[in-house]
DNA sequence: GTTATCGCTGGGATGGCAGT
DNA sequence: ACTGCCATCCCAGCGATAAC
């Protein structure tokens, strides 16, 4: 590719060649700041001006001065290295995680109990990231994921997908909720599913990670397999509980805590039930530093507190 | 990329010269 | 004898080139 034509390629050296020339007006001082030998810098700049088919700097033994041409063309490089060198340090930030940004996916119930503290002590950690949260139910989560709108997603699976990847980071056991003056509110501690019969039973719809979990409970009575409510979001579900309507099964992160005295929490036993709360991300994709930061420490608040 | 070396030149040092 | 001017000499330091 040498001889006639464009033969070699202008590349940053050039560049800095040329602003380090007309900053100092000699060759010889601009080659010492470069850590380079006057000949090398000599070379740099002929190739340079034969690239560009311009003269750049009229030079005598004795003096350096700046063409009409390299005159006009100094701003342009100074802003073209400034750039450059910016945009390197811009990467370099990010990566370093000082600055960033990281978007997550979660359930109602884990942004408003679990999320807080994890925020407030990324924020600690890494005051130059910034936040978003976006809550959505299961299938909303995985959606967000899947369409690449947040980084990760934080809610129990919905359904498999081969396109992204699960990682349970804890466990949400279930139990009984209802009001404090309901006849199963009497005893505390763990409860049997089957002492749930006959109790009017306010179930979540199909559109919950929860309803498909309860429905596999082996030995589940009848009117919680065909609830005679159906409620489709837990704001719904909390109003109907606390004016004692009924009773209802839920994870304890998605349990109400906000009237501590009207509604107590049973865990429920024979058979255990949880689910898992999964930290999901696009298989084989990287997180961007920042995600990552905030994946550990979602794993790291997360992980152990609810696992058995 | 380097080192060794080239030829060139600005400017200090020097000295010749004319005017006073 | 002194002063001001100018031509010449010399060399440090310059960028370019050659050789590696």
């Amino acid at each position: 590719m040498k001889g006639a034509g464009p033969a070699m390629n202008v590349t940053l050296k050039h560049l800095q060649a040329f602003v380090a020339v007309a900053r100092e007006g000699s060759f010889t001082r601009a080659a010492r700041r470069l850590a380079l030998s006057q000949p090398a810098l000599t070379i740099q700049i002929n190739q340079f001006e034969e690239e560009l088919g311009v003269r750049l700097f009229d030079r005598t033994t004795r003096r350096v001065m700046l063409t009409d041409n390299g005159t006009e063309f100094l701003p342009t490089a100074e802003r073209l290295l400034d750039d450059f060198e910016s945009a390197i340090a811009d990467v370099r930030e990010v990566a370093q995680r000082r600055r960033g940004r990281v978007s997550v996916a979660t359930l109602p119930s884990i942004a408003l109990k679990a999320m807080p503290d994890i925020l407030a002590a990324f924020r600690d950690t890494y005051p130059g990231i910034s936040v978003h949260l976006h809550d959505a139910n299961a299938s909303g989560v995985q959606r967000r994921v899947s369409r690449k709108e947040v980084d990760f997603g934080l809610a129990s699976m919905w359904e498999p997908d081969a396109d992204l990847a699960f990682e349970a980071v804890m466990r949400d056991p279930f139990g009984l909720v209802c009001r404090a003056d309901h006849p199963l509110a009497e005893a505390t501690g763990p409860v049997r599913w089957r002492e749930l019969a006959g109790h009017t039973f306010l179930g979540l719809g199909h559109d919950t990670g929860i309803r498909p979990l309860v429905q596999s409970v082996d030995g589940l009575p009848d009117n919680l397999r065909q609830p005679e409510v159906e409620v489709s979001n837990i704001a719904t579900l909390e109003g109907m509980l606390v004016a004692g309507l009924g009773i209802s099964v839920l994870p304890r992160l998605a349990m109400p805590d906000h009237h501590p005295n009207d509604l107590i929490f049973r865990p429920l036993v024979e058979p255990e039930l949880a689910r898992d709360i999964c930290l999901i991300t696009r298989q084989g994709r990287s997180l961007s530093p920042a995600a990552e930061s905030m994946r550990d420490m979602v794993i790291a608040r997360l992980g152990g507190s609810g696992a058995p």
